[in-house]
RNA sequence: GGGGGAGUGUCCCGAGCGGCAAAGGGGGCGGACUGUAAAUCCGCUGGCUAUGCCUUCGUAGGUUCGAGUCCUACCUCCCCCA
């Protein structure tokens, strides 16, 4: 990478300085390209789950920020090649979805992208497009005569991408072989219909982007370019977003938004600058202030960030009563009414009352009986902040009347409701 | 085409003389300590109507009182020869 060159364009001076750029085929290049103030670019995303988890919040962003320095930024919705399927980073073939599923997925994603960039007819509108439209029309022979042939076996089988299957000794199918032709050649139709001379994407896409670049010279494309992100991981090794729980999912549907606050304000101090980087709008003057403090205030850092980048997702007013949430649940130890909570139909609890363990079941905090038993063993399951020792432990419907919280561990708080009526 | 080896707990890596719910890591979760952090120490890490029952070791059969372990076929992968 070129660390010497100083970027003039605002977006690649932004994306820069705020830690998005990991890898780009020629930032001069690009740079030009972005001064001139007709800079068209796209990231792709499968639709493989109902809503994107903050593993795809960098490129979100990225794409955010290039609208706002005045470029176009197409979402490209893979409504074909998730019919393929992506080989990078997995093990095994996802099951295949059905074409309900992923129209379903689709529309999902496209509201989570609704709250980061503006759609539209205009110059910096956001375009969204499908690659459905033009890979499920594609005839094979034509596809492997005028596409097939610039490819080439050998470096296909040298791509991290499929390098991960053969060396887990684990099966890849032609078909998932084939998909990063389909990204390739997604890249060629963009700029074709569009215009679109920058690919973006995780670094696990360098691959696959590059293909498309290559690609694109052969079919006679203007020169294009590719950028990636660095992979994120927190300060300790771990992939972001995903936990033993479930994916940290940006649609309040999947993930309520105090447990979304929650999930900032409880990162570590290593994390804070680049998280407050990446995924607020602050000023870096204020990020740089706000990185400095040490020890116990850098708690009041977390807090900023977890409001800001909740906003981000859920807007200013969801992320403020997230905040206020947590401010009375863990600095005054009052049972907010706005934790999450539960909700009870009357006929859902037996006359002598709900067992503790389906209890921690049906609100989540627990995956099954056993694990609510292994919990209880360990002193980790709490009703209104007393242990519970005994599973065997009943809460009446009086108890849930008068208030009853349910706790795993210190910080995974859920109430118990009954239904109005 | 011929010969040799391998696939283990649905997060990953990896032991496993025919008695195995299956060693050990990593990761994750909980407890203690803290600042709702990190580091450290401790516990847990198949399911259930639970002193018992059910499902797990690539897939499908077979031998056996009993199979992750032995046999057969198939799938996938690695190595050597052609």
């Amino acid at each position: 990478m070129s660390e010497d060159f100083q970027p003039t364009s605002d977006f690649l001076r932004i994306l820069t300085e705020r830690g998005y750029l990991h890898q780009c085929s020629d930032l001069a290049g690009l740079d030009a390209k972005a001064k001139s103030g007709d800079l068209t670019a796209y990231i792709g995303f499968d639709c493989t789950a109902p809503s994107l988890h903050v593993g795809s919040l960098v490129q979100i962003m990225m794409l955010r920020w290039l609208q706002k320095t005045g470029g176009k930024p197409i979402v490209l919705m893979g409504g074909g090649t998730t019919r393929v399927g992506d080989p990078s980073g997995k093990d095994e073939s996802r099951k295949i979805l059905s074409l309900e599923e992923i129209e379903a997925n689709k529309q999902g994603i496209k509201q989570v992208f609704a709250q980061f960039v503006q759609f539209g007819e205009g110059k910096t509108d956001a375009l969204m497009a499908d690659n459905a439209d033009w890979l499920t029309k594609l005839h094979y022979i034509d596809f492997l005569r005028d596409v097939g042939k610039h490819f080439s076996v050998n470096r296909m089988l040298s791509m991290d991408s499929v390098k991960l299957r053969l060396e887990r000794e684990h099966e890849l199918s032609f078909l998932e072989f084939n998909y990063m032709c389909c990204q390739a050649y997604d890249y060629v139709e963009l700029n074709r219909r569009y215009g679109c001379v920058l690919q973006m994407g995780g670094s696990d896409q360098w691959g696959n982007i590059v293909t498309g670049i290559d690609l694109g010279r052969r079919m006679g494309t203007p020169q294009l370019y590719a950028l990636t992100s660095p992979l994120l991981t927190t300060a300790s090794g771990a992939k972001m977003g995903k936990t033993a729980k479930g994916a940290i999912w940006l649609s309040e549907t999947m993930l309520p938004v105090f447990e979304y606050w929650q999930f900032w304000r409880n990162c570590e101090d290593s994390d804070v600058a680049r998280f407050l980087k990446l995924f607020t709008e602050l000023p870096m003057e204020e990020i740089d202030r706000l990185a400095a403090l040490q020890d116990a205030e850098i708690n009041e850092a977390k807090k900023i960030l977890a409001t800001e980048a909740t906003a981000m997702v859920h807007g200013r007013a969801a992320a403020e009563r997230a905040a206020e949430t947590a401010r009375q649940t863990f600095e005054e130890g009052v049972v907010a009414a706005s934790l999450p909570s539960l909700i009870l139909q009357a006929n859902e609890i037996p006359a002598e009352g709900l067992g503790v363990l389906a209890a921690f079941v049906k609100a989540g905090l627990v995956a099954s009986t056993g694990e609510a038993r292994r919990q209880i063993k360990g002193g980790g399951l709490k009703l209104n902040d007393e242990q519970i020792s005994d599973e065997k432990a009943l809460i009446t419907i009086e108890a849930i009347e008068a208030g009853a919280k349910l706790s795993l561990g210190k910080k995974k708080h859920v109430l118990l409701r009954l239904a109005e009526g």
